[in-house]
DNA sequence: TCCCGATGTGTAATCGTTTACAGCATGAAC
DNA sequence: GTTCATGCTGTAAACGATTACACATCGGGA
């Protein structure tokens, strides 16, 4: 007779609300979620003892007969780098705006790991998954999405964002006619590997023809297993003089910032002197190191938002409200990190 | 007679799996799960049709039975903190591990937004609790707890890990010695407001008693609204000037290191000539600044994943294995910002 | 031969919700 | 006095999984 799966602790059901109320179960439901009719009367009832009891529905229950989990997954291709911080608390807030729940899943830069996570998040059907950055393999997300798995991809070719694109590149430009101006003509962009990610690829190429456009010489380097600054610093101090000597550098991503700074000071070379520098970027410690680095903003944050808030506008099935294009903005933020080039 | 929910879009469920395979579904659940009895000829049918038609076990169904989300909730204070984002990684790498996802909800250091948070997750069902900081209303959290949620508080008085509560000591113990070898005996401990959370309190008492121990005079300094260099600066400027000098400002959160920066640059105090600096918390940032900076550094990410395992064996009826005591290590770090003080 | 344990399988109950449907008042319109 | 619409309620059927139980089947001792 007893087929009992574990007791859940305490937990207090619906059914325990319908009794402390003295209806049935289905009015508490109604009276609850406002679907469907209930008196007065009964509405009170329940929303007494609901409160009372402390109910909260239990989502698994709900989702079983809904097929909507309320929850949004976010795949992150890696949570060491803080670049995704701001995007993870965008699409956070937005969720929670409107009553969703997130399910972060860290890749950890693995395509065996993103796999992984990609199946997790399919078997806890979250409503949508919202991608941080590009995903390693897009076959298996494919599958994944055929499967019934709805994928939003912020980087994606009809992503939610074309403006994008063309909103960093004019950045770039911006960056790369500063650059000019200071009589800059030989510039070393440089970046971990060879860029992976959509957003790495489209700004190494807006990198490359701006320069080109402005008639800046811009070489590109890898910095592959040199992790170390005195090793970084050997390099770039080549670079720096040689017979044709690169006069500023741009550096592709804020977390390789650091260490580029580490390994200029440990070559002695002087910023902005010797050597100007530009980061993708921006953060508080961008503006407080001396000197002020010059940086390309992108408000992640607002560009989260406004994407998640759009998603669940169509999860919802209300009008898909149309995005905030402010949301978009990418500008070029000169501060005091690139000088004159020397001649 | 068709009283039909919306039709899931596309999602094969365990009856597919079952008739594909040729067995009743309760086989297919036997040979995916591994438990019970099934005869090898039944394993290989079902792991073929399981993965043919890319079966994944839907959570909600299996979570409603078991009564476990494989489901871990994660509070945050305030996401806009990077403070954060080692713990959440490092909860996410344990949860990993084991076949568990998180959930995270940032309660945005409003105690509305916290408890609604709160209710968010006790409403997911999520196996535990694990905050990332204090919680704000406490009450509020225990009540939750009486119905059945799980909560890890890692700063609790019977968290796991008291240990810390003498680690941390200790490394500001070195500190201020550090301070009182190079002639320091006054120094300004900055902070944004009073204290709220735990670590902020035990922080705050240890600097002061240390201070006291080595015969420094620490005076607290509250920021409260100021949030501007110049506004900071005249401040500090104020201090550093005096009749009685400040000699050194040790800055109670890692986040707030950038703004006291600019402050002194802005007020043209010379670091670490005319003042030293100090900080809670590390980041390449603060070894890159020039001066590179002194810091107290603890490893958060080791931190949390060792609490998470624990909990995990925990959840999982194993032993709770014990918990790596480096995980907890607090240690001062001496670099360049911190100078003898002038006479 | 008969019984018994071990192994494998299917049927059906169950988890906590939501909701289609049927039933029952009540009151208005004929 | 029928009819009918309207409002409200309860009963019971799903949702997709796990698992207790009953029922095989099989091999080996007695």
């Amino acid at each position: 007779m007893n087929r009992e799966p574990p007791k859940r602790q305490g937990h207090v059901d619906i059914r325990d609300v319908a009794r402390a109320a003295g209806v049935s179960t289905a009015t508490v439901s109604r009276a609850l979620s406002g679907r469907g009719y209930a008196s007065d009367d009964a509405r009170r009832k329940v929303a007494a003892a609901s409160r009372r009891l402390g109910y909260q529905p239990a989502a698994p229950g709900r989702s079983l007969r809904t097929t909507r989990s309320m929850t949004i997954g976010l795949l992150v291709p890696d949570l060491a780098d803080p670049v995704y911080l701001p995007f993870l608390r965008g699409v956070e807030h937005a969720a929670q705006q409107h009553g969703y729940v997130v399910v972060v899943a860290d890749a950890r830069s693995s395509t065996t790991l993103e796999r992984r996570q990609l199946d997790r998040l399919y078997a806890q059907r979250v409503d949508a998954l919202v991608l941080a950055g590009s995903p390693r393999d897009r076959a298996y997300l494919r599958r994944l999405q055929r499967a019934g798995l709805m994928v939003v991809d912020p980087e994606g070719p009809n992503g939610p964002s074309d403006i994008r694109r063309t909103t960093e590149a004019h950045a770039t430009t911006s960056l790369c006619e500063h650059l000019a101006d200071l009589g800059h003509s030989r510039i070393a962009y440089v970046t971990r590997g060879a860029p992976r990610g959509r957003t790495a690829q489209r700004r190494s190429r807006a990198v490359i023809d701006s320069c080109r456009k402005v008639g800046i010489a811009a070489k590109p380097v890898l910095l592959g297993a040199r992790r170390e600054p005195d090793d970084v610093g050997d390099m770039l101090a080549g670079l720096v003089r040689s017979r044709k000597p690169v006069t500023a550098v741009v550096c592709g991503a804020h977390s390789l910032a650091p260490l580029l700074l580490r390994a200029k000071s440990a070559a002695g070379i002087h910023v902005p002197d010797e050597c100007s520098f530009v980061t993708y970027g921006d953060s508080d410690w961008a503006a407080a190191y001396r000197p002020a680095l010059s940086v390309v903003r992108r408000d992640l944050y607002a560009r989260a938002t406004a994407i998640t808030t759009h998603l669940i506008a169509q999860l919802d099935g209300h009008d898909p409200h149309v995005t905030d294009p402010d949301a978009h903005r990418v500008e070029f933020v000169p501060r005091d990190s690139v000088a004159r080039a020397r001649s």
